[in-house]
DNA sequence: CGTGATCTTGAAAATTTTCAAATAGAGTGG
DNA sequence: CCACTCTATTTGAAAATTTTCAAGATCACG
């Protein structure tokens, strides 16, 4: 797999980044590039062979079920981003492809090994799981004190941003990564006052739907109060 | 301060405890301990002279606030827990005593000189990180899909684990470190209903009020659907 | 032992969920 | 490529929950 790296579209902005052309080759010979179908399962929570991926192309959601089944969305991770529980005897999140997807996968071993051979890799592991740190507070923040609209609106401006490839901006145009379910299911809403706050949103001119999964922003300010 | 790490309570559960005798007395020459009183501010959000540090004892919050001033309460940290934004120009959070606390404080650069200097040091931060994570995820959790008694309950199970020494059962008696106000503010709900929650946990017989402050679990199973 | 702040409780108002269809969309096989 | 089918989405109206507004009660502290 030496090879994939030099093409890897991830190369400049994932973990291994900070690797020598020579470290990462090694590392890379340890891993394996896969491609998950949407829907497809990565990791499942408590699996025996536990490994760890960074997210080459597409979108991850890290998922929890409760004792009634339901799902609950805790994360959403895109490209660069990192998964697998390094230090848990076992993983406790599932983790499922939203979008047809491209990953690089490692046996935890490997990447244990790497770790402690590239001191410059558990920095950025660990700088890159402060990131997902701030990526679950942002979403703790969504949930609060706000009405249903203004969660919706939220959450549509931080998929705008993911979407956006300048990741200061928001994408103008772009198509959800999430099913209405999901979507509120990040919320701790119901599917019909999602719908219900995306069709007031696109009545008051904040933004259009094209078709169902489609998202024009208009005004994006009027989206979360502050924008 | 190299004395200070002989008696820390958290000598051997903090970051630094992977650290050996004398790796540990370098670090420590760097740092100081520092006492708070409740309430009192650790960092500030956007603060210029950007600082990290380890909780010894006592308990902490770490906040934001919105565009209308409210605060909003992204995590609780306990002790050994280590907080302060390495990677970040700015801290982007406030930090807070929730109660009269110890930390051993270092300045930014100091801890990354050390986290350069000692791996071990890299990868326990990386550890800890994701423990944040892991907790950051399971106050998510608590926030979906649930009634207010529900997620009420959930928080009283959290932090009745935090209150007891070992972290696997929850301590059967033990006080609130937050007001109404604050647990509201974490679930998202309001004090009247984080009140009204509390009256019927107590009247179900989930637990008992001692004080205002004061709680004793008497039916944890009955908290939150999964004890 | 006041005094201010926090907490509890009640009742009306507002929001969200639930239940129930109707519509639109995506995917499949002919 | 089209028709068909199954799933996802939208919308409506009633029910349930939560918030808001308003006092009263309790607690912490000087």
């Amino acid at each position: 797999m030496t090879t994939a790296c030099a093409e890897c579209p991830v190369r400049d902005s994932a973990a291994c980044a900070v690797l020598t052309e020579a470290e990462r080759d090694e590392l890379a010979r340890a891993g394996h590039t896969k491609k998950l179908a949407r829907g497809e399962t990565l990791f499942s929570a408590g699996d025996e062979n536990s490994a760890c991926a960074t997210l080459v192309s597409g979108a991850l959601k890290v998922t929890q079920y409760d004792a009634e089944g339901n799902e609950r969305i805790l994360a959403l991770i895109h490209p660069a981003g990192f998964v697998g529980e390094l230090f848990a005897p076992f993983p406790q999140y599932d983790v499922v492809a939203l979008t047809a997807s491209k990953v690089c996968l490692f046996a935890r071993g490997d990447m244990e090994r790497a770790l402690g051979a590239y001191p410059d890799l558990a920095i950025a592991l660990f700088r890159r799981s402060q990131e997902d740190l701030h990526a679950a507070r942002d979403l703790l923040a969504l949930g609060s004190g706000r009405s249903a609209g203004e969660q919706v609106g939220g959450l549509i401006l931080a998929l705008a941003r993911a979407a956006s490839d300048t990741s200061c901006h928001p994408a103008r145009e772009f198509d959800l990564p999430l099913t209405r379910g999901e979507m509120a299911n990040m919320l701790g809403l119901t599917i019909e006052t999602v719908s219900r706050a995306l069709s007031a949103l696109e009545k008051t001119g904040a933004l259009k739907r094209r078709g169902t999964r489609g998202i024009e922003l208009v005004n994006p300010a009027q989206l979360s109060g502050y924008a």
